[in-house]
DNA sequence: ATAGTCGCTTTCCTGTAGGTACCTACTATA
DNA sequence: TATAGTAGGTACCTACAGGAAAGCGACTAT
């Protein structure tokens, strides 16, 4: 097996084995859970506005399609972030709300958002210097 | 204009115009420059093991090509996360550290890996029991 | 008779992230 | 001579995520 072949089929560096324990960064399985694309905007709209139905979801968020939406909410219910509940109406109806294992990520996200309320102009501000020093 | 079309060329959803205030996810912004793919286990392993080269880098993020690893550290520097230093020499050195912007989120990590730490297991029983209720 | 509602599902298609492999220039070492 | 080491750059290619659009089932309102 020649040294540069790097081993395909891992998808990502989260994929690894736990078992190694050098490599191991912590908290890379609750990123994969937690930021993974669209959840953390379903997560803050359910946490910010209550139980909602999938088109309040829809209407809220609104560059998601309802097949990703679709597909983003079971991940969230399996990973028993958020409840669904669907009451065989007709039309039919189903609504969607934060679990307590979800609420629990509510003080995070306030940590982020209060990083983010310091620093994003800071890295605004480097972005500038960073391509007006390439452009020289 | 129909309203089922949806407008395309919004790569994703931190795209939209901030202007529009009532969908604005105030985290959505960080998230893309800390979570987005591999910046974590860079910005991890920078924080945690001190100012490294690039083969260390590589060597302890094994899953990562060199190509993906430029275009990170590339971005992480141009956020101002990281700071690259180069010594012309032969061979080429580059070291990377952490910056004081980067160095700020290390609370936050260390709340994503407090938040980790007691409810990862939480989420796995939670993805156990939606199979086993699936697969009944 | 027709359209509309809701919460999806399905099919088809494209964009892009990321992988593989090969390249540089220069030196030290074997 | 040749091989390794360094920090990438580049060209090519593939896989997969996600977008667009249509349909469905069961009923209601016009």
């Amino acid at each position: 097996m020649a040294e540069g072949t790097r081993m395909a089929g891992k998808p990502t560096w989260t994929a690894r084995t736990p078992t190694n324990p050098e490599d191991a960064c912590p908290i890379g399985p609750v990123v994969d859970i937690v930021f993974s694309r669209w959840t953390t905007p379903i997560l803050w709209t359910l946490n910010e506005y209550g139980r909602q139905r999938f088109v309040e979801l829809e209407r809220r968020i609104t560059t998601i399609t309802p097949k990703v939406l679709t597909q983003r909410l079971r991940q969230l219910e399996r990973d028993g972030l958020i409840v669904r509940t669907y009451h065989p109406e007709v039309p039919p109806r189903v609504e969607y709300e934060i679990s307590d294992l979800g609420r629990g990520l509510a003080p995070l996200f306030a940590h982020l958002a209060d990083w983010a309320s310091t620093n994003l102009d800071r890295v605004e501000q480097a972005r500038h210097d960073y391509d007006a020093k390439a452009a020289r």
